[in-house]
DNA sequence: GTCTATATGCGGATAGAC
DNA sequence: GTCTATCCGCATATAGAC
């Protein structure tokens, strides 16, 4: 028999979800979570660096997911590719079936600043993982920097979409529609040196 | 005579970014910026909602520089050369001059998390703007975004190598430069509808 | 528990504009 | 004289370091 009940971390997790959707995450302490999961103040700060920091804890496994994808990845497609069949790829095992817990979670980071400031340098930090990822096969810096950044703005709009409630289609397939759209942005310049199919 | 010295902000924008680069961010006080700026802690809370703001007055005027030039661009621009445009005009204005002081400023926001934060902050904020301003010449909202996405993500680009020591050439050109890169790595995927011009 | 620093609320002072 | 912009003082909540 256990001496204390299993997955604190997940507990801590789950008690702070409940607890900010139902009265905000300011309104929420951290006495409030601790307690809500059986647990002390002083155990939530030994798992999370702050109050924070416990909605983003899916963040660093999506990270690295992503990271080992890209280093699976066949050499002979293009960087961006990789990138996204990567997303699709960790997409499939980490969201997918979570599509109401994602869209609440990110309904919770939507009505605070605090919370939008940290879910943007998670962002920026899977960006420079996926730059270096993408270095470590072969790609200069620079662009490596620059597809990750396209890559993620291909993952920014899908799972914009995929949040919303008349959306039904599986986040690997808005991932794909994204990239369609952001090929079709970037492609639309005056700057041509590439014509359409058809003359 | 003026009851006091004139242009407080300025003098205290100027106090910080001394301080901030002789000795750090963190081991900067509010209270040593107002005493160098010659006015209190107070005064300094009057005018930036906190300490980092201090930094990022110029971001905002930025921010209209380029919502004016959107709206003023010609409709016939596809929507990414828009921006791109905008971004140009309003480098030329703010930022061409001023490399040696923009680079420091990055340094100094680079060696310190909290900056990082409030940093990407900024830029959220201008893609949302920007995205507005397409929007309001006709552009579907979701495009717009993606449009103002991949105009920021070419600007970030740019931006870094004009920081470069070895670099030289005007951030106009580097912007186009880096326009260009990002069709490159957009148009090298396997989905391809469009041809090389060269068979 | 004390100390330091950040940040906010409220009141009030004064020079110059009107 | 009134109004506004700019600045100052005091009290205080909060958070982290020690």
């Amino acid at each position: 028999m256990p001496r204390w009940e299993p997955d604190g971390v997940g507990r801590l997790q789950a008690a702070a979800f409940e607890l900010f959707a139902e009265q905000g995450f300011e309104r929420t302490t951290v006495a409030e979570i601790a307690q809500r999961a059986g647990l002390t103040q002083r155990t939530f700060f030994n798992h999370f660096a702050d109050k924070r920091e416990v909605l983003f804890g899916l963040g660093s496994e999506f990270q690295e997911e992503i990271v080992r994808e890209i280093a699976a990845c066949a050499d002979t497609l293009p960087p961006l590719d990789v990138v996204v069949r990567a997303l699709q790829a960790a997409s499939d095992t980490m969201f997918e079936e979570r599509r109401a817990a994602v869209t609440r979670r990110q309904e919770i980071i939507d009505a605070n600043p605090e919370l939008q400031e940290r879910e943007l340098s998670k962002q920026a930090a899977l960006i420079h993982a996926i730059a270096a990822a993408l270095h470590a096969r072969g790609l200069d810096p620079e662009t490596a920097l620059l597809t990750a950044g396209a890559g993620m703005l291909v993952q920014q709009t899908a799972v914009r979409r995929w949040t919303q409630p008349a959306e039904s289609r599986p986040l690997r397939e808005l991932l794909s529609d994204a990239l369609h759209s952001l090929r079709t942005v970037a492609t639309q310049t005056t700057d041509q040196r590439v014509v359409p199919l058809e003359t």
